[in-house]
DNA sequence: GTCAACGGGATTGTCGACAAAATCATCGAC
DNA sequence: GTCGATGATTTTGTCGACAATCCCGTTGAC
């Protein structure tokens, strides 16, 4: 049990209580292998059962939980194998669809990125880590909207949720956000200049540090 | 309404209603656009609403269907733009996971591989649809599963899943179903003789077809 | 001492019934 | 004749309660 209960609107938990749940699980405060059980959930929103496990299925789509049937529900857990896998794929779908994306940018295309680079770099600069998380989400998920290919965009972004909970081991560090944050801005140049190569590369090496510190930090999870 | 109700064990409808609502959108019997209704389909099964229910979210899972708040399922379209997107990843991918196959596979992967296809070459000789559907599902996923990244693989099957809808579309003809024969055994014989380019090239030209047929057949999906 | 059967408690799964929302046909105003 | 409101009907969403299953500590036999 991580946080206490919020007040909310009588209706509509669902998205509540799932985006707490995912931060719960992002931000480590719910471990790999750890339990969810339906009843403390829903006594700790003040919702039915039935609310919490939509939730639970929901969570299961996102591969963030594991459930299986009449056993519940664990926060999933990635061996170091996986772990590469996971990113060896990244790279590759990120690569290409940095190359697919016309170059140069519009402005038009450009103003919404770079808002949401300012929102991304105030978080930083809060060290607010829900907000960077947040943020950092939305950034990547514009970016590759302009790749032309809505699937191609739908799987980096699944991909990405699904190593969030590896991506986290690397935003504690307020280093790595300021990093990632300087990558961001050196993306939307790239971009309005047309040099493709450096977006290309900025794209595959974006996310090598949060490999290295999931790696480092769960050296034990050879299941 | 396609198919009658079948006889089965009291509990465990669930695989059996997934199955058979899968099949009636892949053939056909259910159109895009058709709206799915709760109590119709467990009416069809015997089954209580919340197993069909429980099912929808299975099948909203493996995008076939779509599911709006407050206004039920809709067996879902893929406009023409969407489908040519589609087929780009899949192409991409199962070209990458082709390049990535060790070569050449030694017999102990091979056999499994030449049982498939035997399974496959039966169920076309038989010109029985129901099983080259699910001969060829199960051939493309072990093949990939020697690509080396569990993810890639799973990434392949789920857009393979998604597009058979839009394959179904070919598997109509026997003779596109001869030539998905025998590509899979050109496929086996370069696995086993090692020579790549052949490899590759053989898995990426796999689906045209069935594109081809889709847009052909559906012209006013513009959605 | 080990292991298998057993039971109490905890947890998940399923059901029937009711509530909320959307759809559709009807009706009236302009 | 078209358009917008109104109410009945269809359809989906949610709830509380009960059933099935699993977990785990205990007991007893060998």
């Amino acid at each position: 049990m991580a946080e206490p209960v919020r007040a909310t609107p009588p209706t509509t938990l669902l998205p509540v209580i799932l985006a707490a749940l995912e931060e719960d699980i992002v931000f480590g405060r719910l471990h790999p292998r750890e339990r969810l059980i339906e009843e403390e959930i829903a006594a700790r929103f003040g919702a039915t059962r039935h609310t919490v496990r939509q939730v639970l299925v929901e969570l299961e789509r996102l591969r963030l939980i594991e459930r299986i049937p009449n056993r519940g529900a664990l926060v999933k857990a990635y061996s170091p194998a996986e772990v590469q896998q996971l990113y060896a794929l990244r790279e590759m779908l990120e690569t290409q669809a940095a190359a697919l994306i016309p170059l140069p940018l519009g402005d038009d295309a450009l103003a919404p990125l770079h808002a949401l680079q300012r929102r991304h770099a105030q978080a930083v600069a809060a060290s607010d880590a829900r907000a960077v998380f947040r943020a950092d989400l939305a950034f990547h998920r514009a970016l590759y909207a302009h790749c032309g290919n809505v699937f191609l965009a739908e799987t980096i972004e699944e991909l990405g949720q699904r190593a969030q909970v590896i991506r986290y081991a690397s935003l504690r560090s307020q280093a790595s956000m300021e990093w990632a944050r300087d990558q961001h801005a050196a993306m939307l140049d790239a971009l309005r200049d047309g040099e493709r190569d450096t977006l290309v590369t900025l794209c595959a090496a974006h996310f090598h540090p949060a490999r290295q510190a999931y790696l480092s930090q769960h050296p034990a999870l050879l299941s």
